[in-house]
DNA sequence: GTCTATACATCGATAGAC
DNA sequence: GTCTATCGATGTATAGAC
């Protein structure tokens, strides 16, 4: 007995299609083409597009914050637990390049019933991915680790680092490819240096001691 | 005389509808509604959807490669040029927060027009602003201003941090509101905190010192 | 140049046979 | 459950009067 239903072959289309062209974008006959079956039985499955991109949008955000939750729950030294973030996020964005930006895009587009989905996702978890974060670096701080900043500014500034690449990548390529800066380039390793250097960076800037300048 | 000719009219119209919805998402119609003129007209002096958007996304990155190309060349000093590239790209993405979604999400849509567009758009500054800034950093390092790094992976933290609140701005304010920790939140004193933070962050996680970790 | 009316294509959704 | 055929809404684009 085949154990891929064909709801869950509907699923995964589905999600493919609406990642990579959004909600206007997506086509019923595309998703239907991608998972092989008649575009009638998208609606006889999941009634409307509508209805369906709401289940995707759930899909794609319980993997999302999930991974991350999963990844960094627990951790309790901060040097590791910073290095688990910024490896969790990039190693999620490389494999699923367009999904924060979907997150993103769709979460400034979606009404009521969007964010009724990412507040169920996330409290689902206990404590909330959000708040495991912000103790995280609390923690450290109180503790004389890393110096005094703003723990939602560094937040954000992680996300952005992390996330940025996959998300811009077709730019930066483009780009790249144009200046003749981006020769002999290999993704794989790039995206292992990148891991390294945002660590890095972001450890030093945080260190508890005077800086050179003002 | 109005100088505000149809012409223009149409297309600051058409730049804020492409730019909040997209390729796919934006509607002729719209574009008519908020530009206060007959949908006809739009085909009368743009003769199509296609056409249109083309000259959208020409004027969008110009407007944002020229706007920081203005700002950061002709600038020796690395710090004020750290310091100018992060306010810039802050400024420029508060003030049009959909614009470096639209320009990523669209690039990496858009075929061969629009990375003809790029192309140009970059080309016509002299050195293009991507050189510039990489100068600007090859030159700090090898004045022991700042350690060895990779100065595209720096690039790419700048980027990502500075741009990337602006992009999450929808969901960062919901989570926040969710979670009570965004409590008399104010925007404007937040950005300038931000420009702040990342500044510190990275220039002291750049300086030129042995670092307390292995 | 500007309007109304309408052609034409696409897409989501359903009816109805099997 | 799965198919063909088709409806109805919406969106781009144009014809033609003024």
């Amino acid at each position: 007995m085949n154990n891929t239903s064909k709801e869950e072959l509907i699923l995964e289309a589905a999600m493919d299609e609406f990642i990579a062209r959004g909600w206007s974008g997506a086509r019923m006959q595309s998703i239907a083409d991608r998972a092989g079956i008649n575009k009638t039985l998208l609606h006889y499955y999941y009634r409307s597009k509508e209805n369906l991109y709401e289940q995707i949008v759930r899909r794609t955000m319980e993997y999302f914050f999930g991974s991350i939750f999963r990844k960094i729950s627990g951790i309790e030294n901060f040097e590791e637990f910073l290095r688990t973030f910024i490896n969790t996020l990039i190693d999620l964005s490389s494999d699923n390049p367009r999904l924060p930006m979907f997150i993103m895009q769709e979460l400034s587009r979606g009404g009521e019933a969007v964010l009724a989905i990412l507040n169920d996702v996330l409290s689902r978890n206990n404590p909330p991915v959000t708040v495991v974060m912000l103790r995280n670096i609390t923690r450290a701080m109180d503790q004389g680790k890393i110096r005094k900043i703003s723990p939602i500014q560094l937040i954000m500034t992680l996300l952005g680092s992390s996330l940025y690449f996959a998300m811009a990548e077709p730019i930066v390529m483009k780009i790249g490819g144009m200046n003749g800066f981006m020769e002999g380039f290999d993704r794989k390793s790039f995206l292992e240096e990148r891991k390294k250097e945002i660590f890095e960076l972001i450890y030093r800037g945080l260190e508890n001691r005077v800086a050179d300048h003002g």
